[in-house]
DNA sequence: TTTTACAATTGACAATTGTCAAAAAATGCA
DNA sequence: TGCATTTTTTGACAATTGTCAATTGTAAAA
């Protein structure tokens, strides 16, 4: 069984039915470092989950790139207001490597949800995880200095800190690259 | 019908059946202002849902209180990370005003969703809700001023203003009450 | 290798916000 | 009503961070 497969088991013990009712809506892609996971303006009709590789998500704000999150590799990510309120999408989903990316259909699951109720507890399971990091980070965001944030991360998440540029890094954190070099010398 | 049910069809259209099973695990209790919905370290095991009132989620920060959210009348509140990790919250819920509120059992729901897939879709309808008002508080939190957050308030929800201590608002919006002030004099 | 473009750092200065103290205003209670 | 307490506002100053410009470092392309 393939590698992605304990991952999705990992987030809700999904029997050898239930995995073939999903495996038959998801499809795998295999991107280039540059290649976008999501465009800008483009609709989110996947969940999708980066088997190998790492991407970033961002948007642009007054002209200037803002990252919002990192997926590191075995991790999922979409955009939330776009898949839920089925809209264009502001957040742009970019591969910093060549990568793998699992692509799980919105148009699949919602079917599934409506009949299977062993999907429908996954799929909660699923967005409860992505409710709980996003309190999360919203508190670390509001709550400790860009200085604290820095640091947690080079504890938690080393690895982001190895492969992100320092620009995406200081719009991620929510400070200028200036201050980002100045915190980083101060370590 | 109760007005409450109406508010939880516009979340998710349940049945008349799907609506009496949830009824089941609820209960609704009359709180005066100052009380506690959830207190400190206690494990969040509802969702709750201010039918009439105001209340707010806080919490303590080197000995100060924190705002984190508002739950104004006919909204729902918990606490994400206590509920879904069954752990003591650090966030206390606590009613501005005198409050009606109805308590939905963690223990109910999880069972119904074990066995009722249109409760299943229920919770992930109400959770995902809470996922994309999350995002946009962090989006919100991070890209933009104190003076835009305050200002966007003012414009989309001004019963806040009205009903909430400057103070709150201050450590809501992530500012000094004394900052909050010299913003408010120059609009 | 050299060139070129981009990324990261550093310095000087401005703007914003926090801290602390005190005054003014509002609120609750006897 | 009047007093006591709390909340909000104001002022002075310090600390932090942003902005802009210049410099250094790095990596890909010619």
């Amino acid at each position: 069984m393939e590698a992605y497969f304990e991952r999705l088991r990992s987030v809700y013990p999904l029997s050898a039915e239930g995995l073939d009712l999903l495996k038959s809506y998801m499809a795998k892609k295999h991107l280039s470092k540059g290649d976008f996971i999501l465009r800008k303006d483009e609709t989110c009709r996947h969940i999708y989950f980066v088997n190998k590789g790492f991407a970033r998500i961002f948007y642009f704000k007054n002209g200037k790139e803002i990252t919002e999150w990192f997926t590191p590799e075995k991790n999922f990510c979409f955009s939330i207001t776009s898949y839920f309120e089925e809209k264009p999408s502001h957040l742009i989903i970019e591969c910093l490597e060549d990568s793998e990316v699992i692509y799980l259909s919105k148009e699949g699951l919602d079917t599934l949800c409506k009949t299977h109720i062993e999907i429908s507890n996954f799929f909660s399971k699923l967005i409860s995880g992505a409710l709980i990091l996003s309190q999360k980070r919203m508190d670390s965001i509001q709550f400790e200095t860009a200085r604290q944030r820095y640091e947690k991360l080079l504890k938690t998440q080393p690895y982001i800190l190895q492969k992100a540029p320092m620009q995406y890094l200081a719009s991620f954190l929510g400070i200028t690259p200036e201050t980002l070099s100045r915190i980083r010398t101060q370590i």
